[in-house]
DNA sequence: CACTGATGCGCG
DNA sequence: AAAGCGCGCATCAGTG
């Protein structure tokens, strides 16, 4: 049963109820209801929490982030959703909906973007109102769904995309557990106390002295990369640029401390004192992440770059007292994902361990290094240096895995779409020339860029899946988490952070073993939701740990 | 002054 | 100054 609620011009909420759709029909309405904005809270729970053992509804709503935050303040759980303006951007631009009203619909309100770049609830004492009649458009996207030749799996995957964002939300609802005392400690140990504002930490000023004296330039701001340079130059030291990687090649004693500082000034621009003042709150990181905030269908965040914290912070996330982190990651997750799509019966037998290893074993390869660079190198589409040169040596041993990325780059080169295996469809070269894409990716003005956009769709569709078969595996472990401890509330073990192909469920000590578990076996399921029985396993590390930065 | 693009580096 | 994909963010430098 749907149950879509949208907020009236009023102010009010109105509750409809629609019959389950099949395939010979679209669902209808069966009731409808208006209730007051204060109201609303009650309403859900009352129908969330049904009779035992029944499913609840799935709530069928504009905008994840617009609806679900308040409900969890209240300690409303949902357990299932469609959001529609996520389900609309994939309906819209898959190729498997050919044919519906909404396949190639011209950009309409459901494709301006939300969450921090669009209309914002947070600020307002009214919230505003939905996107422009979500039955209407709720119809379109089940009659797209309904008639497509693959409507199986476009159902899978705006359920786990639906349900991706309820995650999200409840996980910036929960947020990550972040002591605000070791993260100092450790900006302390690494830059020195903290300084008054507009002031460098100690360490740092030592550091700038240093690299001043050396290059004879007293008043050098090494934040400026132009004047970097041009004191580098003057001291001898012939660089073009002040990356790391070139600075690497020169023998100059300014180098060592001129690459140390640059360490810290990073750590302390993007994780610092500021960074902690500003996204962390009586002891939680609340991050602001965008599901499906990428082309391929990845999350990203916007603010807090939760999804970049770097490896030097990570040992600040620290469980509550009596918790621990179960901290899971997905081993060479796209390479299996590849396994998976190409059905390459000798990736797959080399995946059986360690697929690095396997593959050397293979004999494609001599080393583990040399395995993961050609195949890195063959799901990019390098061409290249050592990992162009190792490509060809993986093709002889997995044929059908290089065909399936080599028929997706050619593809692209002569301006096709390609899809995940769910139906996430890529942009056209035409959707990035008319510049609805992030200017970043290659304008495929095709032959001149042809390479590129080969390159882009080649890994689109690993990426693109292994985005998927994530979505389908947090799915899964916040249903069978949910299951097991549901009736704990909040002292349930919850997901608490997630990074493309890895997951931290903040436990009680005495459950945590029992989430490692369910971990493993939330992969499993959502390596058979994808790939059904074929030949392809999806091995985890996973770790029970005090703090992050214990996990592997 | 605000905005934009380039640079550099953190993550997967 | 990366080769070889996808991101976000801070900062600088140039422009309107």
């Amino acid at each position: 049963m749907f149950l879509l609620v949208r907020r009236l011009p009023d102010g009010d909420v109105e509750l409809t109820t629609w019959s389950r759709p099949g395939p010979e029909h679209l669902p209808a309405v069966v009731a409808s209801e208006v209730v007051r904005d204060a109201d609303l809270v009650e309403a859900v729970r009352r129908r969330e929490s049904g009779p035992e053992g029944a499913s609840g509804p799935r709530w069928v709503w504009d905008d994840t982030p617009r609806w679900y935050p308040r409900l969890l303040e209240a300690g409303v759980r949902v357990a299932r959703c469609v959001d529609l303006r996520l389900c609309h951007a994939l309906l819209r631009a898959a190729v498997s909906t050919g044919g519906s009203e909404l396949h190639g619909a011209p950009a309409g309100p459901w494709d301006v973007p939300q969450g921090a770049d669009g209309p914002r609830d947070g600020l307002f004492d009214v919230l505003p109102e939905s996107l422009p009649d979500p039955g209407a458009e709720f119809l379109r996207q089940r009659a797209a769904i309904e008639a497509s030749p693959e409507r199986a799996r476009l159902e899978l995957l705006t359920t786990a995309e639906s349900t991706g964002a309820l995650i999200a939300v409840e996980m910036r609802h929960r947020g990550v557990p972040w002591s605000a005392d070791v993260h100092d400690h450790l900006l302390a140990q690494a830059l020195g106390p903290r300084p008054p504002v507009g002031e460098r930490p100690a360490r740092m000023r030592e550091d700038v002295d240093e690299v001043r004296g050396l290059l004879d330039a007293p008043d050098l701001n090494p934040d400026s990369p132009a004047e970097l340079v041009r004191a580098l130059n003057s001291a001898g030291v012939f660089v073009t640029s002040t990356s790391k990687w070139e600075l690497q090649r020169h023998e100059h004693p300014v180098v060592e401390p001129l690459l140390r500082y640059k360490k810290r000034q990073r750590l302390l621009v993007a994780n610092g004192w500021a960074w902690l003042d500003a996204w962390v709150r009586d002891g939680r990181f609340r991050p602001d992440y965008v599901p499906a905030g990428s082309v391929t269908g990845r999350w990203a965040t916007s603010g807090g770059g939760a999804l970049q914290l770097p490896r030097a912070v990570r040992a600040a996330v620290v469980a509550d007292p009596g918790w621990k982190l179960v901290v899971a990651d997905a081993s060479q997750l796209e390479p299996r994902i590849l396994t998976g799509l190409s059905g390459d019966r000798a990736m797959a037998a080399a995946g059986e361990g360690d697929l690095y290893e396997g593959i050397v074993a293979s004999g494609a390869v001599a080393t583990r290094a040399e395995a993961k660079v050609a195949m890195l190198g063959a799901m990019y589409g390098a061409t290249q240096g050592e990992s162009g040169r190792l490509v060809p040596r993986l093709a002889r041993r997995f044929p059908q895995a290089m065909a399936l990325v080599e028929e997706a780059a050619r593809t692209g080169e002569q301006g096709g779409v390609v899809r995940t295996l769910l139906g996430r469809t890529s942009p056209s070269p035409a959707d990035a020339a008319r510049g609805d894409l992030p200017p970043e990716m290659p304008r495929a003005e095709v032959g001149r860029d042809a390479r590129s956009w080969g390159r882009f769709t080649r890994n689109f569709v690993v990426q693109g899946t292994a985005a998927e078969w994530a979505l389908c595996w947090m799915g899964a472990l916040r249903q069978s988490l949910h299951r097991r401890w549901g009736e704990r509330g909040d002292d349930a073990p919850h997901l608490t952070f997630f990074l493309h192909d890895e997951v931290v469920v903040h436990a009680p000590a005495d459950a945590a073993d029992e989430v490692a578990v369910l971990v493993v076996e939330a992969a499993a399921a959502a390596g058979r939701m994808l790939f059904g029985d074929a030949p392809v396993r999806f091995p985890l590390t996973v770790a029970v740990v005090d703090d992050y930065s214990q996990a592997k």
